[in-house]
DNA sequence: TGTACATCAGTGAACGCGCGTTCACTGATGTAC
DNA sequence: TGTACATCAGTGAACGCGCGTTCACTGATGTAC
């Protein structure tokens, strides 16, 4: 144990053997760290080198350029989305009925949209806010462990409304996109946006009432009114 | 006139005199131009002095930096997106009684939004999704020529809601963040985020929508069903 | 089992870019007397 | 009405920054024979 090479975390210290062995993968690691830490700008070629201990050209045996390690880390992203997600659309209660049921995953699609948002913020701007062409991105390795991406869920959520008979078929065209913007506008507005300095525990009580607008908005009236809250 | 003094628009030619005698609002003109062009980012100040005719570090005369260029120039941008929100409010007919006025004038509000945001992408992204302080912009001279800022005019539409009977008092606090949730995340969607391949056309047929959706969640029941549509 | 050699995966140095900002300066202006 | 001089508003050159990317290269690996 030299003096230079100092108690880092993960293989900050000269390697061993001149082969890296999985550079790929440990560029992509530090790819989606620096998302993490400040989102899709400090995602930089050289930072991502220099935290792997590899020159900066060394990435280019693996990726064409720096766009093409953003669009991988951008569909990493996506996947942590899904997972979050997932995780909320699952807590709903069982005893529910169809109903009520259908409601409060699809409620749970916006709370767990927001959590992510505000428990990673660098990576829910990488995901959602990225100056990146999206078309490959946004679908198969944007999945999560589900095996589906955070728009697929959202479709999924809005189609067992329809099937439990709380949402008219006529307006269940394109409401993805309705719903999707109350969440992702209250992210940006909290993240990056004027609301910036808002504490985020007021993105917390927040949350619940704007979901349940979109319900309300969105579903047929009967019984809408029930604060059906799902999710942990 | 000499060959290199071409026929460009607006004063890039050498000035006649040494002092320029408005350089301040020539910056600013500039900055907001270039705001026009590309959003928040593309505000540089060499390029502002560029055009202006001007040698890069003038500047510092009249700002303390680049920021505070910027700064003024994000109150510009959200004073004419005040602007195009209240001629879409005063475009609701006159005839109509107060409930279903006070709605339309709210629905206004969106609209008229996600119009500046279509129609002004780079101005609307530097009002609304720039990062930088906004605590002073929030107000002041960031208002419109009606000497109310965006935010402003949506507080009274939702005052007008309340005070109509369209909308109950309880959950009037904070409604704003709630409703303003949602025109946002569809401009941010359809410019900059995931949705940023979708034709423009396709906004204009979701604002409705979107706005008529905020207001079933957010309005009391009675009557919400008619599609009262203000703005032109 | 050993060796030649193609191929793969790294290195180190350098390039150009455009930016914000600072330095020491000079030309123009206006005011006191 | 004229002049000295402080002050204001510009100039031109240069700095350092960190980036993405390219160049010619070398060390390690694995396969054919």
């Amino acid at each position: 144990m030299s003096t230079s090479a100092a108690a880092e975390p993960d293989e900050v210290q000269p390697r061993a053997t001149y082969h890296h062995g999985d550079l790929r993968r440990a560029l992509l690691d530090a790819g989606t760290d620096l998302a993490r830490e400040g989102g899709p700008d400090k995602v930089v070629l050289r930072e991502a080198t220099r935290r792997v201990g590899v020159s900066a050209n060394a990435a280019y045996r693996h990726f064409a350029d720096r766009d093409a390690l953003l669009g991988e880390v951008v569909s990493r992203a996506q996947a942590r989305a899904a997972d979050v997600i997932s995780a909320a659309m699952d807590a709903v209660p069982a005893g529910l009925e169809q109903g009520p049921r259908a409601r409060a995953r699809f409620r749970a699609v916006g709370v767990g949209y927001l959590r992510f948002a505000m428990d990673e913020p660098g990576l829910f701007r990488t995901a959602f806010a990225v100056p990146v062409d999206l078309s490959r991105a946004a679908s198969a390795d944007a999945a999560g462990a589900g095996g589906l991406t955070p728009f697929q869920l959202l479709s999924t959520a809005l189609d067992a409304m329809v099937e439990a008979g709380v949402m008219s078929g006529e307006q269940r065209p394109g409401a993805e996109l309705l719903a999707w913007s109350a969440v992702h506008g209250m992210a940006m507005l909290a993240l990056e946006g004027p609301l910036r300095d808002l504490p985020p525990e007021a993105v917390d009580e927040l949350a619940p009432r704007l979901v349940r607008m979109v319900d309300l908005g969105l579903g047929l009236s009967d019984g809408g009114g029930e604060p059906v809250d799902g999710g942990a």
